[in-house]
RNA sequence: GGGCGGUUAGCUCAGUUGGUUAGAGCGCCUGCCUUACAAGCAGGAAGUCGGGGGUUCGAGUCCCUCACUGCCCACCA
């Protein structure tokens, strides 16, 4: 009999495991559903793995994300449903080239010098050695995903999904190719959106320089016209100088040209509304090349755009005698020369904000360029209509804490259009071609030979690749297939013969297309995620998932509204992780805390644990390892509970009492003729399952979490058990039958609770569970047992109300013994005053003999205080302990003088409360009833303390 | 500039539609190695619920206002 479970418990020894057993037995894999899909439909439950950077690790972050969606997937597949949670890596395109480009510098070489192929090339090498660790670290942390479906963004069967897409907004025209002011990273030398700029308040200037005025003539005037600038290196490429119009400081200039200086260009004065005239002398420069705004000016009053900087932000060519300077250089210089020209008018420090390179940090620095853009309204629209209540007040996507859908709404009621090109060489290469000839473009979905308007063969390919998000974006429709899907498109989509930047033949685990798959789990139940990313990646599932799938006919043939092409129905935005000083985490500050490390300390169940207790909506959550100290030892408190039961188990099994394992997988039912305890536990097993159910199905994990702990430690441990102990009787002498009905409740109530529990601590269940089955357990892992339901009709309000009364006593009763000194070890007799009201008469007699036990003492039931005795009041009764030491009545004297207070300000209010006509007439019957009873019995308690404290001996 | 959170015990956090004397874990104090568990058991101390005002019979909870704090969006050079 392998009960023999060491006696501390050992996390390490035990999680290593389990979470091998689970990958290698596949125990969560979903497959592909064959038979009544409606059925499986019904019945599904599925989440997508928002994918980590395949050059990722595994963050506290992750964890908690990870340990939420797998407490709802657990949870879900322990219910019944057919569940299904799909892992992968996204590629990752800057963060992952970044990494490589830095490794090949640091043999000496750069990418530039390898080529494009070669590099490429030496990119899926990385993935191969080293991509996807994250991926491991979930094995070990035993997120219960389908490994048999993991994905990978450049693999082969979502490429073609990226192409499909691309081709199709293409076909429809929400594609286009134009020069625009981007954001521009000079270190990536890419083109990045206007979401990849994080913006810091920097201490920099504003510096007023002199711009000569010109005359009719074409002569200098001696007049200057005096524009204000943060970024002076621009004025380069200036074209002109913006004012008001309505600026009657300016009124006389208006059609006046400068002399651009350093330049010596003429430029003209523009008028124009969008200059401010408060803001430094009410004189704009417009640099349309490296302005948003200039850019916006420019074309509103046909002036030329003149880029000044390359890639790397260094001045080129039109930048004059400081072409080859980098940006800050050349600001240096230009400064010195304009003061050394006299045409410095002022330097004034400016606190602004600068832009930033999400992924390197490096200041951004606006660029005029030709990029790759999505015309995102008609996508927004659908995207909008998704998420906002319809007529019947229905939403397609519900988004919880609900305070996110405002910010989503906001943000996607004033959308950009989206720059989907990168100037990278990892990612998903444009499928657009060049035409050498005509000069027109071939977007194809498969690689063409010849201009599709000219038919000549002089075409290359475009070099740009797509923004990663693009392929993430689409992930809810590829995973399941799309757009190779039958009965869709099958004969039009690419054939991946043709795919550029994916790599044919390094497949997916083996997942087979069918329709079967996209009908049955698309739209899936739920995302989980952070706010971080709402919009970079979840607003653009929901745009591009509408979008495509509203194409995908339904199972049955009929159009697919837009409640089934969401792509998913629920969103649920959890907190961020911070320190212990609710810091951000960060490397650069060196607070980042290692789940990893964390878990070799205590284990996976107790860090899932404290982050899920954690886990209470709309706040972020302050790491803590105390906390994490304190589930481990709850981890510790249920394996010496098991290693009780197996004792027990074992014992009775030597005199032939046997637990029957059929009982077991149930929800326990008490018999009417049970012990009290029995009735009271069954009853709290089932309130706390209808609890948990309740909580979960709120994504109130934290309360989840408590209520299980405090059934399992508060309930179960400290009273049940406790009480259990004296029914187990294995003497000769013994009643077998009721030593075996309690060893089965025993062990059928704490293996309902450890189903409970499983969903939070699976490594600690499993392992219990296990051996509670003595190896031969009705399937193969708890995790596919079932999920406890609590059943109202099982929940015996009376067997609670009696406990509660017994609880009551026998905490009276310990503390009086604290209180008079009583040695922990000696018994004492105690006098309990009567039964309270409504309990039944033979109550305290019918539980004495566990009674007597938890509170050390042997009490006697009487109806009258015998006055030479020192009587409590505890809740409902009077007690007094038979002890003959002296009191210390200078402590009794004060603790009743601590009572006396309570109870008179308790007093004081219910009785104003209750003198009052206003809440007598207006507040509900419970309420007033509740607080007259309330009343009476704290003047109950107000007058026996006073009498204790009459009789207590003077000194 | 606009918007959204947070402020409850020494610490970290709960607290349903307003309703009886505001809870938990950790920490702290006291006593116990009681054969499941010292990662434990038993008992205890500790909060004018950020300040002010209002609504109400009744406010931690609703409204106004102020303070502090965190985040998001915008990006007037």
């Amino acid at each position: 009999m392998p009960h023999d479970l060491p006696k501390a418990y050992d996390p390490t020894a035990i999680e290593d495991h389990w979470a091998e057993y689970w990958v290698r037995e596949n125990l969560f894999a979903q497959p592909t559903p064959t038979g009544d899909l409606d059925k499986a439909r019904a019945q599904q439950f599925s989440i997508l793995l928002p994918p980590p950077n395949v050059t990722g690790n595994l963050h506290m972050g992750h964890m908690f994300e990870h340990t939420e969606s797998d407490i709802l997937i657990r949870w879900h597949r322990m219910r019944g449903n057919r569940v299904l949670w799909i892992p992968g890596t996204d590629h990752a395109g800057i963060a992952t080239q970044m990494l490589v480009e830095r490794q090949i510098v640091s043999e000496g070489a750069t990418r530039q010098q390898m080529g494009r192929e070669a590099f490429v090339e030496r990119v899926w090498k990385w993935r191969e050695h080293y991509g996807g660790n994250i991926l491991n670290q979930m094995k070990r942390l035993g997120a219960s995903v389908d490994w048999s479906r993991e994905y990978f963004t450049m693999n082969e069967r979502l490429s073609v999904a990226v192409r499909e897409a691309f081709v199709k907004l293409y076909e429809q025209g929400l594609i286009y190719r134009g020069a625009y002011i981007v954001n521009w990273c000079p270190r990536c030398q890419t083109a990045i959106s206007d979401l990849e700029v994080v913006y810091d308040e920097h201490k920099g200037h504003l510096w007023e320089i002199r711009y000569p005025v010109h005359g009719d003539d074409g002569r200098e005037t001696g007049e200057f016209l005096t524009i204000a600038t943060t970024r002076p290196e621009t004025m380069l490429g200036d074209v002109a100088v913006a004012i008001h119009p309505e600026d009657e400081r300016y009124t006389h200039l208006h059609g006046k040209k400068l002399r651009l200086p350093l330049m010596n260009r003429e430029i003209p004065i523009v008028l124009d509304d969008y200059v401010s005239r408060e803001f430094g002398t009410g004189a704009v420069k417009v640099t349309p090349a490296h302005d948003p705004n200039d850019f916006a000016i420019g074309e509103r009053h046909h002036l030329p755009s003149i880029n000044v900087m390359d890639a790397t932000a260094t001045i080129n060519e039109h930048g004059g005698p400081y072409a080859g300077l980098d940006r800050y250089a050349a600001r240096k210089r230009i400064i010195e020369d304009l003061e050394a020209q006299g045409l410095l008018a002022g330097v004034k420090d400016h606190v602004h904000n600068v832009g930033h390179c999400d992924r390197c940090k490096t200041i951004v620095e606006p660029r005029l360029s030709t990029q790759w853009f999505v015309k995102i309204q008609p996508l927004a629209d659908k995207a909008i209509a998704a998420v906002k209540p319809d007529a019947d007040g229905k939403k397609a996507i519900r988004i919880t804490p609900e305070q996110y859908e405002k910010v989503y709404l906001e943000w996607m009621g004033n959308i950009h259009d989206w720059c989907i090109s990168r100037q990278l060489w990892w990612g998903h290469r444009i499928p657009a071609w060049h035409c050498a000839t005509c000069h027109k473009i071939t977007v194809a979905r498969q690689d063409p030979a010849a201009c599709a308007h000219c038919g000549s063969d002089q075409i290359t390919q475009e070099t740009d690749v797509l923004d990663t998000w693009f392929s993430s974006g689409l992930l809810p429709v590829s995973v399941f297939g799309w757009p190779n899907i039958a009965g869709h498109q099958s004969s039009r989509a690419p054939s991946s013969r043709f795919l550029s930047g994916a790599r044919v033949g390094d497949q997916d685990a083996v997942t087979p297309s069918a329709r079967a798959d996209f009908d049955t789990f698309y739209p899936t139940s739920l995302l989980v995620t952070g706010f971080d990313i709402l919009f970079f990646w979840v607003a653009r599932m929901i745009m591009l998932g509408c979008w495509f799938s509203s194409d995908v006919p339904m199972a049955d043939g009929s159009p697919r509204p837009l409640a089934e092409s969401v792509p998913f129905r629920e969103v649920y935005i959890h907190a961020l992780v911070r320190d212990a000083n609710r810091e951000k985490m960060s490397k650069t500050k060196g607070n980042v805390v290692d789940p990893i490390e964390i878990v070799k300390q205590y284990g996976t169940d107790a860090v899932r644990f404290t982050l899920a207790s954690m886990a209470s909506p709309g706040t972020d959550i302050a790491f803590n390892v105390a906390r994490t100290e304190g589930y481990r030892a709850f981890a510790n408190k249920i394996w010496n509970a098991a290693r009780f039961l197996f004792m027990n188990v074992d014992r009775a099994a030597e005199i032939g009492i046997a637990v029957d394992p059929s009982v077991l997988g149930a929800m326990p039912i008490e018999a009417p003729d049970a012990p009290l305890e029995v009735r009271w536990i069954v009853s709290e097993l089932h309130a706390t399952a209808a609890k948990v159910n309740q909580s979960l199905a709120a994504y109130r994990f934290d309360e989840a979490a408590s209520t299980i702990y405090q059934f399992f430690w508060g309930s179960f441990c400290d009273w049940y058990l406790e009480i259990v102990k004296l029914r187990l009787d294995f003497s000769e002498t013994a009643d077998k039958f009721a030593t075996q009905a309690a060893l089965t409740t025993l062990v059928s109530v704490f293996e309902a609770a450890l189903r409970l529990l499983s969903p939070f601590m699976p490594f600690l269940t499993e392992e219990i569970w296990h051996a509670l089955y003595d190896g031969n357990p009705p399937k193969k892992s708890i995790a596919l047992w079932k999920f406890p339901e609590g059943n109202p009709s099982a929940m015996n309000g009376a067997a609670r109300m009696q406990m509660i009364y017994l609880q009551f006593v026998v905490g009276g009763i310990r503390e009086t013994r604290k209180d008079r000194g009583v040695p922990e070890r000696l018994t004492v007799e105690a006098q309990v005053l009567g039964v309270a009201n409504n309990q039944p008469t033979n109550l305290i007699e019918e539980n004495k003999k566990w009674m007597e036990k938890l509170s050390s003492s042997t009490i006697t039931e009487t109806t009258q205080r015998d006055d030479r005795l020192n009587w409590r009041s505890v809740g409902p009764t009077d007690i007094a302990i038979i002890y003959e030491a002296r009191i210390d009545v200078s402590a009794e004297r004060e603790r009743l003088t601590r009572d006396i207070a309570k109870y008179e300000k308790g007093l004081a209010a219910a009785e104003r409360q209750l003198g009052n006509q206003g809440f007598l007439s207006k507040a509900p019957a419970h309420v007033v009833e509740g607080l007259k009873k309330q009343e009476s019995e704290t003047r109950t308690l107000l007058e026996k303390a006073r009498e204790t404290m009459r009789a207590l001996p003077a000194g």
